[in-house]
DNA sequence: TCCTCCTATTGACAATCATCGATGTGAGAT
DNA sequence: ATCTCACATCGATGATTGTCAATAGGAGGA
């Protein structure tokens, strides 16, 4: 993941577009893609980074260590995760990289979960 | 996972009660327990029996394993890793597990997902 | 230029997980 | 009692994962 100056991250986010877990069955591709955000939301680490970042609009990585009590290539670890999985984006400014939620991306996610 | 006969499988789902991840911070215990759940949803494979299971209203272990290409204890494996998430319920009738989905656990989910 | 700071990547390790074959269990049927 | 069927459990295995120390990269400041 390499992250030019002033460049957005923002990582291959599939659609999670049409269908929902109630409406059933639901198809093999489908489980596969809302699975994947699924299990980058499945860490008590990344849902509090999340938390963190969508609380506080913009967080650059050297925030998030303290309050995750987590090294600094561990936080590197699950930013990179929770962007690939579309729910927050990274922007290099100077020395920093700002981290802001995706707007939308956890609504879709609530939306593939059901009605 | 002993099921006694007529017993519904009612295994210690947690309340994931009061905050969601939009309201910042979430609390490490919060976080622990949303993520329990989440594991449990972030697999394709409990996905689509847990949509199975939703659009059928009851289902038993047996009519799982030819639409999810799993063998028996695999199906079984997964069951249980839903009933343990309060996803989905099992009632022992004769030989057979009927499984239904847990109404309004997957609303709670959504809830504590956001707003 | 060199130095410092922030972040990404690498490599390694322990832990967890999905899967299946083999076996155990318990209920109905003969 | 014995047989069969549906399901749970056990044991093993290959794959994935969370974590950190060490290292690399890249930007700003002196």
């Amino acid at each position: 993941m390499t992250i030019r100056q002033g460049a957005r991250v923002e990582l291959a986010a599939d659609g999670l577009c049409c269908s929902s877990v109630l409406e059933a069955p639901l198809g093999e591709a489908e489980a596969e893609g809302l699975a994947q955000v699924l299990a980058a939301l499945a860490d008590p680490v990344r849902l509090r980074l999340l938390s963190l970042v969508a609380g506080q609009g913009e967080v650059c990585s050297c925030d998030l260590e303290a309050p995750l009590g987590r090294s600094q290539p561990t936080i590197s670890h699950h930013t990179r995760i929770l962007a690939e999985a579309g729910l927050i984006s990274g922007e290099k400014r100077g020395k920093w990289t700002w981290w802001s939620a995706v707007p939308g991306r956890l609504a879709e996610v609530r939306r593939a979960l059901g009605a």
